[in-house]
DNA sequence: AATAATAATTAGACTAGTCTAAAAATATAT
DNA sequence: ATATATTTTTAGACTAGTCTAATTATTATT
């Protein structure tokens, strides 16, 4: 029903949405994602309201209406299935992914995704750790996870996810053997950059900041 | 590279050509097929012969040149290999498919196709009986197959495939329990109208002229 | 060979989506 | 409170793809 486009949309906004406090996704928010120009974006944003799928008032910004988050909500689910699939069953590494299940995404077929999640064995996380809503378009994340950047020394946390899904950035990861469920310990945070000293095994590391904020990880009791 | 559009044109003038002797593909044909006007088909066939894809001569039809056809055939090769995972790894019915794959076929990557293939253990066909093209497009399809309606008498044979592939024809198939593989004997053509008395199993049936020209069988040795 | 029928092309308009450049509104700083 | 900077919107143009209606080529029939 709706066009690659239209979903593309749909999908960066409920993005945006969803990092941000609260107040209205701007149009120069949404033309940055997505790599277009503010003025495609305003054009855009008066078609989806025409389309009762965001709300929006002029110089106020976007809001997904609950048809439009539910939209959204589908095609994310679509994409992430759609990765595990990848991933798990035509073995492409995490890094590679994106592009394909991007096209994957728009698909159309309430049947082949429910399907496709029944083959994959109802997977609950995509490759990168987020979570994959349900066939209702339920989230069920009741993981309390935390950027590593919040751990101070002698702390040590299990890898759960990434906020950065670029492949650079998950190269990198590769490169450190760090995947997710891999265990981490805190040995040194620098004051001065709040670079830290990282223990993966028997193997020292030292990471960035920016790298710490961009790993998810669940704190272990020590 | 190609869009979605210009990937159905080349599919369906590779169709076409396939299924007629010589000569071009007549506008009309091209756009009764794709379901859109002749003058839509015009204006396409111009940007085609402009970016090398098929030879062009006002009033006179068009072909594909090898560009076009190497295009035609790698998406004839994706649209089959999405046919098969639908059909074997979702279990779809083979009538629910095609419109999940008219999509699918135009997802992009070389290496995804290829993946794919191995995934599901290098298939020569589809879930129809059709061949499907190798990674490097040749499509190795040696079995000496006719339609249905060209047995006489006492003839007997084994379902390969259909011409027809549309759901009703498939139901209609399923309902006769007849599937790819089936052996089916011919007890009698009625000279009339050309429609048959065939025994599938214990089973018989009388089935038309239309329905015997669009089942493909391979000719047994009796 | 002329006429009629059919097929194909052109002309012009429309939609979805995009862009540049200019104008208007909002936010920020003095 | 004004002026300045930033953000957003509008105006107008462009491309891909489609359509209807009118025109022109080709083919078939006399
Ligand atoms: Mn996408
Ligand atoms: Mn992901
Ligand atoms: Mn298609
Ligand atoms: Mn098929």
């Amino acid at each position: 029903m709706a066009s690659e486009t239209v979903e593309n949309y749909l999908k960066c906004i409920y993005a945006i949405e969803k990092h941000q406090a609260d107040g209205g996704v701007s149009t120069n928010a949404i033309a940055e994602h997505l790599q277009t120009k503010a003025s495609s974006v305003t054009d855009m944003l008066k078609k989806l309201k025409q389309r009762d799928l965001v709300d929006y008032k002029k110089y106020h910004g976007a809001n997904l209406t609950a048809k439009g988050r539910n939209k959204a909500i589908e095609i994310i689910r679509k994409h992430r299935l759609w990765e595990v699939f990848l991933v798990e069953k035509l073995n492409f590494k995490w890094d590679e992914v994106h592009d394909m299940a991007e096209q994957l995404e728009h698909v159309e077929g309430q049947e082949l995704s429910d399907r496709l999640d029944a083959f994959l064995g109802y997977p609950r996380f995509d490759p990168h750790g987020d979570p994959i809503p349900d066939a209702e378009g339920k989230i069920r994340d009741d993981r309390k996870k935390q950027a590593l950047s919040t751990l101070s020394q002698n702390h040590s946390g299990v890898v759960v996810g990434v906020l950065d899904s670029s492949a650079p950035f998950l190269k990198y990861l590769d490169h450190l053997e760090l995947k997710l469920g891999t265990e981490l310990l805190v040995l040194e945070v620098i004051d001065f950059d709040k670079s830290m000293k990282i223990q993966i095994g028997q193997a020292i590391h030292n990471v960035s900041n920016q790298f710490a904020k961009n790993l998810l990880i669940r704190k272990e009791i020590n």
